[in-house]
DNA sequence: GTGAAAGCGCTAACAG
DNA sequence: CTGTTAGCGCTTTCAC
């Protein structure tokens, strides 16, 4: 074991020494600037491998004041996170499009006020050149937090309340009213839905292209509000829409992972889907074609979604002209057996 | 908006002056030390909200050569990285361990060689005080990249090849050739496995656990080996190995999803579970209660894996001696109705 | 082309 | 208890 060298990293110093040349020149060699005379260069490349040099990335942040990464901040009861299917997508997209941008990512839990407090700091340490946020809900300790900061930021979604800051999402009500009237035509009566999160954008929106399809066939009680997008709360709504409503011909649910819940109940309860009662999804995720009948539903293009945010972050930062504050992303339906 | 206080953040010195106090003494009190009078405290506490400071993190990296986090990597097929149940609940589990210690985690994904590269400078810039690396496979370019780096390092997990560096997994073939024993102990004949990531310890320990549990009973021709610990992969083994072996009775999935998949495929061949095929998983995620009937498995402890590491690495960044290198954690049995 | 010098924002050691 | 003085490792003018 060299025990001297892991004191001390080698610096840019030491570089200089071994390769004669000033601190300076090896600067320029390691920022790969002009004018250094090719046998400057050589000499410093030997160095640098000779002595294993690698930067200090806080020495030059410190100095350049960017760090090359940005952070991508996922605020979900930890329970979803652990499920929802499009936060994966969503990472490796904006992790993608940061990579190739050559910054690095780092994906940030909050899960905690104690997490809030300690990311509003690190994010406004200097560390960090800019945010993606994830799943942010209106009155959000983190939004609030981020918005106070002057960082370059984008988010995934459209929580009411972010300002002009930019964002990426798509079109939830449009595609929800699509869905439902597309599921409406295939003669169901008495449509209800199993409606989740509605404190947050997407939920809420959901709900309201859902009436909008229905218009004046539009019954309250044959709408159930759950909590989550989650496989457990899908059984739940179902059986509550089942007691409610047993006439129900039709149900539109705010996620796969929702109407997957739904789909066992209505097995367990003998109907017969799609001919007894047509059930459509929301998101196009593993969940969809899982499900038996595979289901017809509305296709969410994470990856995309993440990478957007990730430009529309790397734009700011470069300080370009935001193409645009508001980013729309469409996402087409996709109608398979469930209905 | 506040046009000049955008370009320049506020700075230890701008709160000295502020508060008519030096430097030092400012520093003194972002540190909570002693021996500062209470006039001086409260004066530069008011001079920090009102000048709205928040200490440069890079600046603070620089001089304490530590930043106060520490990074998980995660080296995923980017596939799995989205669907693996357990990945969150062991990100959970280190976030918890770390917020509480007061460290920030950020997880790192490796998607690309792109990103293997700027991982490894990353981390050795000083920006990161350790690191945990999850699903780390032998010869991984990232697990030859951290252990070159000299940097407090933990594994979720047991590639051969990480020398003697901090681990903590489960006992993968112990626990394989518990539930395999216990299937067997229900009477079944011919017991198959679909055996996947044959290329990982978890993976390659689960298969040797199987093969100990059935001894002279062990049938080459009933492990079917497959990619991925996924749904789909669960689907194509179980449909290879009653091509195979019509007359087989019981299965050892290597993992839930994948014993979601086979379950599936029996189902449409007609095959009941578990009174003509008796069928067990491993983790005990979200897909065994979802299964029907549901899955007798091996209970994972993600959360506490994600702890347990997070404290290792804790514990080498403050020089602590480490409890043990290897830490192993129990798994117990979940038995319930698939057979 | 290249060296010397001046900091980036912060903490730590040492006088007072 | 507090001010002063050095740097942490790097980039960047500005002369030469």
């Amino acid at each position: 074991m060299a025990s001297e060298d892991r004191r001390r990293r080698a610096t840019v110093n030491d570089v200089a020494v071994e390769a004669g040349v000033s601190r300076g020149t090896v600067s320029r060699v390691l920022n790969g600037k002009r004018y250094v005379s090719s046998e400057s260069r050589a000499a410093i490349d030997a160095a640098i491998a000779k002595v294993g040099f690698v930067p200090n990335g806080a020495a030059r942040s410190l100095v350049m004041q960017r760090s090359q990464a940005v952070g991508l901040i996922v605020h979900e009861p930890s329970s979803l996170f652990i499920e929802d299917p499009n936060i994966g997508s969503i990472l490796l997209g904006a992790n993608e499009a940061l990579s190739e941008a050559d910054y690095q990512m780092a994906c940030l839990i909050a899960d905690s006020s104690r997490d809030i407090s300690r990311l509003s700091n690190y994010l406004s340490g200097g560390l960090i050149d800019g945010v993606i946020i994830v799943s942010a809900r209106e009155g959000d300790a983190i939004t609030r937090a981020v918005s106070r900061l002057d960082l370059p930021t984008a988010f995934v979604g459209h929580p009411r309340d972010i300002g002009n800051a930019a964002y990426v999402a798509i079109d939830n009500q449009t595609a929800a009213q699509a869905i439902t009237s597309r599921l409406a035509s295939t003669g169901r009566r008495r449509i209800g839905m199993i409606a989740a999160a509605l404190d947050r954008d997407s939920g809420a929106d959901r709900l309201a292209g859902f009436r909008a399809a229905l218009g004046n066939d539009f019954d309250p009680a044959l709408v159930e509000s759950v909590p989550l997008y989650s496989y457990r709360d899908g059984q739940e709504g179902m059986r509550a829409l089942l007691q409610r409503a047993p006439d129900i011909d039709g149900v539109f649910a705010s996620s796969d992972a929702l109407a997957a819940g739904a789909l066992e109940v209505l097995h367990l309860a003998g109907r017969r889907v799609p001919e007894d009662i047509g059930i459509v999804g929301f998101d196009d995720s593993s969940w969809a074609m899982r499900c038996d009948p595979p289901l017809s539903t509305v296709q969410q293009p994470a990856t995309s979604l993440g990478r957007a945010a990730a430009e529309a972050v790397l734009r700011q930062i470069r300080g370009e002209a935001p193409m645009q504050n508001a980013q729309m992303l469409e996402c087409p339906i996709v109608w398979r057996n469930s209905a």
